[in-house]
DNA sequence: ACCTGAACACCGTTCAAGT
DNA sequence: ACCTGAACACCGTTCAAGT
């Protein structure tokens, strides 16, 4: 069959950036990292690539564009909260996982500050699911622009819930930047590894996959990785929802401590 | 003046793969990721594309041991102990700093399994603030082989101190797991900090550039950066460092809230 | 103001040929 | 076994020219 062109033809609307946005973020999310090139573009967009720059500066600036209109909106369906849970129903919620490790408060109400940062921490978690491609722009732009776009938004949202969590205010800086490096860490990790799943066996499912890498664990050298050997059997089991909402309680439970100094005083925060 | 031809006509040593990716790491440590091309390679090397792929399979094989070969470099020398601290003299070390956040218990010994995380985290962080390229290519590879070479590598670091602080086995891969995640989070962020500084302007030292930083998140829109506005003062006068070993204590008393559920019965940990 | 498309400089990679 | 270097395919970007 011949190479299926996908509706070249279509020059009804008029070029913009959004649009060029939007067609970098498809071709991202269908043709991997690799397949944004400025030839695809203009063969999906019926221009040429002087066209393109008309708009957009540089290829740059288009990967910045499509990584913060992905995060924007990843932040945008979590923070319209509970209501608005539009084009995201599929998607599994908090749950409460079971496993999940207590921050020693028993009963906490629906909506407090701990259960909105595991929100807008699962939105962006399911955001890098669905484009893989997300974790390594997200990296390349933070070296790039540390303080660009992306990050004072995720650090924004999560740094409202660290203040209402009633952090002294001289940690909050801390607590929040604690958050944010384990947030991006985990869920751009997390994507790393269904990425090479997909790459290596789109065929095979999850679970399968699993179990060839702990088995591949389970092989290596005894002195070298004693430890990794020992673990092998639970990062088979492990559930990557489950797994990284436990990661997230603990560092919620040192945050807690910082304004909980339990029994024995601890030291009072230097309030600035 | 001319431009400064580095040694051209040094064919002595036969090519080799480890003088390969030494002159890769030598490239982006000096030119930055753009910088390390073929071209750029073979004149520094005196020979011809065909020679490096003779070694090498191609540039993201160079890139993979340029970045393991620094990793395993950084953590052999934090493995090594306060014993053998070669070449890296100059660098201060974990230092207890007074601000730290306290996990707890308060004597120590001197080379508690937290110290060595400490160590190891301080070792990485080091190691990407000589090689800014670091943190980037670290994403690269763990987006195209999540558990390649360098992953396991930190992992088990990690991990062993993980185990040698009592946490109950069916809690090891989550707490080494957000540790993990963490100081790579962390460390990356910052490493691109610094990067930015040196970019965005070389002569200004890094006061100055913080003080630039903190003026500017203090000009966001008040309704939209509430929170960010209100901790541009912190965010200023931060130390790097402290603020690493902060988060670093974060995660640590979390994961000690583990095996130490305080007065009231904790969940008892699933012992598997 | 917005778009076209040929042309340019540069890149990673290959391969027939040498030693 | 190891190296040479011309050649290839492809990429981001430019720019004179059109409407």
């Amino acid at each position: 069959m011949a190479p299926r062109t996908r509706r070249s033809q279509r020059r009804t609307e008029a070029l913009s950036r959004e649009r060029i946005v939007e067609a970098a973020v498809e071709l991202l999310d269908t043709a991997g990292e690799g397949g944004l090139t400025f030839r695809a573009l203009t063969e999906r967009l019926a221009t040429g690539p002087g066209a393109i720059y008309w708009h957009v500066a540089n290829k740059e600036e288009l990967l910045d564009a499509a990584t913060d209109g992905v995060v924007a909106a990843a932040l945008a369906a979590e923070r319209a909260g509970s209501a608005g849970r539009a084009e995201r129903a599929d998607r599994t919620q908090p749950a409460e996982s079971a496993e999940s490790v207590q921050s020693a408060e028993s009963a906490q109400s629906p909506d407090s500050p701990q259960d909105k940062i595991r929100a807008i921490a699962f939105g962006l978690f399911g955001a890098m699911e669905d484009h893989p491609w997300l974790p390594t722009q997200l990296a390349l732009q933070l070296s790039r622009s540390p303080w660009g776009a992306v990050t004072p938004q995720i650090f924004e949202s999560i740094g409202r819930q660290v203040r209402a969590l009633g952090v002294p205010e001289g940690h909050w800086f801390t607590a929040t930047s604690a958050l944010v490096h384990y947030i991006l860490g985990a869920a751009g990790q997390n994507a790393a590894n269904n990425a090479a799943a997909r790459t290596l066996a789109p065929d095979v499912d999850r679970a399968e996959f699993l179990d060839t890498a702990s088995k591949a664990w389970k092989e290596l050298d005894p002195d070298d990785y004693s430890f990794t050997r020992a673990v092998a059997a639970q990062m088979r089991e492990h559930d990557d929802r489950e797994q990284f909402l436990a990661g997230i309680d603990l560092v919620l439970t040192g945050i807690t401590a910082l304004h909980l100094p339990s029994e024995r005083g601890g030291t009072p925060p230097p309030a600035t």
